[in-house]
DNA sequence: CCTCCACCGGAAAGCCGGGTCA
DNA sequence: TGACCCGGCTTTCCGGTGGAGG
């Protein structure tokens, strides 16, 4: 008789897996004691009923930034004592002025939690409720998702001229340098009363962030140093990117797991690494809807059957016709039943490919007739294929 | 030089599914 | 139940754009 204690029974690797999971909050965050010391600066003037100034904070993936302002939340939490409240916003979700207020009002108003009321009325309800003299701080995080975001931008700054006490602040998280420039003039005056910068972590500190982790996520002798350096150096190679070092060190570790290893080292990182760029691929693609995957598998079938390419004039070749992607991606539709959408749709199809790196566009130039759009896959074409397939079949 | 080509992408309006309120 | 509200996704409409062709 097998016992369940076979089943159980700790793992050899890994100790806590939390630990190496992104969403994760270290008690010491290493290397961002400025921008920590500095974010709360700004925002302590709220604890003594006074209105701080917006905030907004730049950097890339994984340097931080989300992190720190959780921590400095949780501590402003411990001292506001109903003077004020912060509201952590994800606007990946709640990508609406509608949605963010909703989102503001439920999370301080109790028993505020019915849809259907109009924007307005929300907005009064929550004048009502900071006119008291409570001081709200407003998260949002990825804020370029936002769309209109100068609309809840300006209905902040409206509040706070019509509030005798208490306001309304900002502190806007963005990984996207450019996206001020579509903003309007008195927004982005508004929002970046302060501005903060999150650099990119180097491999000497990804390497002491990795090695804090794997302390406590891992056995002790599960790892070795080396292995550790490994993934950071290659992750500040890459990006400074701190979420993606941490995937590269939990796979390593998955690996040695399944081939019954006790410990994980640099050849595991090295094939961990391969394993982690399919992985972000999947990702993005799972989460497309249809008629993206459609177009993408589109592309990819073009670039095998060799159709009609075009070669730029610094010689990179291997372009495809945007209107020839669009006959592929129709006849594609028929095949499976489904009614094409327009062109119109397909090209805001192709710009969000491109946005997430899936596959590269550039304008035609000397040598083809017309104005269009010349398009390269970004990933190997059978890969993409077999995963697009597998999600196409239902 | 003018016109045509083969597209591009913004704005606005329409449709749909899911929700609330009285 | 009907009148609203919201967001997401489309389609329709339409004014560009830069090189090729004549």
């Amino acid at each position: 008789m097998p016992s369940f204690d076979e089943f159980i029974s700790e793992s050899r690797i890994f100790k806590d897996r939390d630990v190496l999971s992104p969403h994760y909050i270290p008690d010491t965050l290493h290397f961002r004691d400025h921008q920590i010391r500095e974010l709360m600066s700004s925002l302590a003037p709220a604890l003594m009923g006074k209105k701080p100034r917006n905030t907004f904070i730049y950097g890339k993936t994984g340097t931080g930034k989300t992190c720190s302002v959780k921590q400095v939340s949780r501590k402003f939490d411990e001292k506001a004592e109903g003077k004020a409240r912060i509201v952590y916003i994800n606007c990946r979700i709640h990508n609406k002025p509608y949605r963010v207020m909703l989102k503001v009002a439920k999370a301080v108003m109790e028993g505020f939690d019915k849809q259907g009321y109009g924007l307005p009325h929300i907005y009064e309800r929550l004048l009502e409720w900071a006119g008291t003299g409570k001081q709200v701080l407003i998260i949002l995080d990825e804020i370029d998702m936002v769309k209109n975001l100068d609309e809840l931008l300006y209905m902040i700054t409206r509040a706070n001229d019509e509030l005798e006490a208490g306001g309304f602040s900002v502190i806007g998280i963005s990984n996207k340098l450019l996206f001020k420039e579509d903003l309007d003039p008195r927004s982005k005056s508004s929002l970046y009363e302060r501005e903060m910068v999150f650099p990119p972590y180097t491999a000497n500190q990804l390497q002491k962030i990795l090695h804090q982790r794997a302390e406590l996520g891992f056995q002790p002798g599960s790892f070795t140093s080396g292995a550790i350096n490994l993934a950071g150096a290659i992750a500040a190679q890459e990006s400074g990117d701190a979420r993606y070092a941490l995937k590269i060190l939990s796979r390593a570790a998955e690996m040695a797991e399944e081939a019954d290893k006790g410990k994980f080292t640099d050849a595991e990182v090295k094939a961990a690494r391969e394993l982690v760029e399919l992985d972000i691929v999947r990702e993005a693609i799972d989460k497309l809807p249809e008629n993206h995957q459609v177009v993408l598998y589109a592309v990819a079938r073009l670039s095998l059957s060799g159709s009609r390419y075009a070669r730029l004039d610094d010689g990179d070749d291997g372009y495809l016709f945007s209107g020839e992607i669009y006959e592929e991606y129709t006849s594609l539709c028929k095949k499976l039943r489904k009614p094409p959408k327009t062109a119109r749709s397909y090209r805001s199809y192709l710009n969000d490919l491109e946005m997430l790196g899936l596959l590269t566009c550039v304008e035609s130039g000397k040598g083809i007739r017309g104005h269009t759009k010349l398009i390269k896959l970004g990933h190997p074409p059978r890969e993409l294929m077999k995963i697009v397939s597998k999600h196409l079949e239902e």
